[in-house]
DNA sequence: TATGTGTTATAGCTGACATATAACAGTTTG
DNA sequence: CAAACTGTTATATGTCAGCTATAACACATA
């Protein structure tokens, strides 16, 4: 279901955030899906039920998923965008650390190097626009 | 001397080597100079001093500064070295998060504009090796 | 001698995180 | 209807990192 490591220093209920929007921005859960219910998640993994909700509520204030009572929760329409944009906002901490290598005379080549990596030396343009 | 938002997520003491370390990046501090003292700081900021001989002492244990019992903390030789080590350590960090944009859809023009951005669109190399 | 430095020890407070338990309500299925 | 799912709320408790408070000791310098 998810993988939590109760020993890191990030919440477990960050954890399943993480996890449930990576889920969606591969496309493993699409808008409309059904994610696995809270109990579900609970009696797997071992974790407390209000942690699971926890998570989960965050995700619904955000509108990524939606709750429908004695049902279940669902992916929002729209739900990718909305993680898209969250993680653009908080763009500025990645362009401190990136700041950060400069000064400490990391060469902007290496620094490209990181992308070319992470987004594979094939892909050249990306769907700019 | 330091700026302090006891507020943040960030914990205060790291909010203290983050910007140490800047100071150190940028030359602001050099290899043999004294830094703040604990009780100055302290009494600066409102700061406990347990919490700045936290972060201090987190620096002298990665060789970045070096105490001398009665007279201070100094930079130490390659500290700034000692930094870049650290931070390129935990550039898998960096990696996974452009990984995550990669996933989201987002261009990877927009990234690399990140980086222009960072580095000013000026300084096109860098001190490549 | 006085002041400023690092260092250690002990104790306590606070909030975030997570747990444990229980109960209530809506939905679906047999 | 009954059973078995779902989400939701409430209360209480435990744990730990971070921070504070206070005091004392040792070393260095002027």
């Amino acid at each position: 279901m998810y993988t939590i490591d109760p020993l890191a220093r990030k919440p477990i209920y960050e954890q399943i955030i993480d996890q449930l929007e990576l889920f969606i921005a591969t496309g493993a859960f699409k808008p409309g899906d059904k994610i696995p219910s809270v109990r579900a998640v609970s009696t797997s993994s071992g974790v407390n039920p209000m942690t699971i909700l926890k998570a989960y509520g965050e995700l619904d204030s955000r509108g990524v998923i939606s709750s429908v009572p004695g049902r279940g929760y669902f992916v929002s329409q729209g739900a990718k965008e909305k993680i898209a944009e969250a993680k653009m906002d908080s763009s500025g901490e990645l362009k401190r650390q990136i700041a950060a290598l400069k000064r400490l005379g990391v060469p902007k080549s290496s620094v490209y190097a990181l992308i070319d990596e992470a987004y594979g030396e094939a892909d050249k343009g990306g769907d700019s626009k």
